[in-house]
DNA sequence: TCCTCGTGGTGACTATAGTCACTGCACAGC
DNA sequence: GCTGTGCAGTGACTATAGTCACCACGAGGA
């Protein structure tokens, strides 16, 4: 399959010239697991388009991090796209959690294709209505539910996303994309494995 | 003045032909202090520029909310771009915290005007980046900092964007907007009353 | 084998914020 | 003047989560 089929397919509806210029003027890369895509403060220069893959989107306060959400194939990163038309530094970090193949796109590309393409629009309105109810949502659940609640919910979204089931995820690592600490994940999971024999979360 | 040279004041990046758009499709309200504008659940039809006033913005779950943000003059609401252009119910409640006065574009007109006009998608990139950026430093702040933190910033905030100071609020109100308890806020104000001295911040 | 490291479990303590119950004060309306 | 109402102040208590210190276990490398 060459890039321009590949485009269509992530993309179908995106018109004949769009997939034109971005088979001309998109640079196609994999990146590893665990890669470090973007650290807040950075100044962006391309946006990613996932083809495949999982990105990981997060914000950071000293050691204290917190999940915002991830970028699945088809995605892109509206931080990125944002902080590309302002040029302004990004206020986020993201890695790959997964191996990743990524169509990057130069930003001083953007202003020209959002005139000339309407479904260049269509795409990033999409990616901002659905990050910024994500933001909603993770604002709502800091305020206004407990930490096993948060848990398990991440829990069951992560078993969705990662389409892994059990999940293999260390305590530590909860911890840190919920912004909280090990101990008390540990004592979560524990009560946590106590009710929830009836329901069909596999845990470690 | 007449209406599109009203426009054109508040809006003088937009090209003539979509003020005239504005001016035949918009429709010109008047709201008083503290009317509902949307509420959590409800369907949008139209979508308000605010021409003058002060638009509050919040979440709310059961009997406790939360402030995200105020659309102020000139501004639009990304929530009911989103809710529009989906045709999805609204996540948010909007009260008018000042009379204000609105231009409401029928959702309908949208999607066309995306397309003819670059400069309408621009305004609402603009607004999109921005709420975005509002919705972050809440998640911050909620995670990162402690009340009496964030009570001082909320109250330098209302300073600048309601330039009153001193500030006629309640404690009860600042609870509410910050999702906490009164008496929470008896005690925090009571101790930035004796840090502030230094400060300029008027303390009612 | 032994050591180290990452992981998980736990008790004890602290900090922060939320809740309850009550007080006092100011002001409006009768 | 009395009363009702809304706001603010406070003590006492509780709940939740974060912190500290330490133990136990297993995998993998030297």
């Amino acid at each position: 399959m060459n890039r321009s089929e590949e485009i269509k397919k992530q993309f179908p509806y995106f018109q004949d010239a769009l997939v034109a210029e971005l088979v001309t003027h998109g640079i196609e890369k994999q990146f590893k697991k665990e890669t470090e895509l973007v650290r807040e403060g950075q100044y962006i220069k391309v946006i990613p388009l996932v083809i495949s893959g999982l990105i990981k989107v997060f914000t950071r306060f000293e050691d204290k991090e917190l999940l915002l959400y991830y970028i699945k194939p088809n995605e892109s990163c509206v931080m990125s796209f944002s902080a590309g038309i302002n040029e302004a530094p990004s206020k986020i970090f993201a890695i790959t959690e997964e191996d990743s193949h990524v169509l990057l796109i130069p930003v001083e590309k953007l202003s020209k294709w959002m005139k000339d393409f309407p479904d260049f629009n269509t795409l990033f309105y999409t990616q901002y209505n659905m990050r910024y109810a994500d933001l909603l949502s993770t604002i709502n659940s800091l305020l206004f539910e407990k930490l096993d609640k948060r848990v398990y919910d991440y829990l069951k979204e992560k078993v969705v996303i990662s389409q892994k089931n059990p999940l293999k995820i260390s305590h530590r690592q909860i911890a840190n994309e919920l912004g909280t600490a090990r101990e008390v994940i540990s004592r979560i999971m524990k009560k946590l494995k106590l009710k929830a024999k009836s329901s069909n979360l596999l845990l470690p």
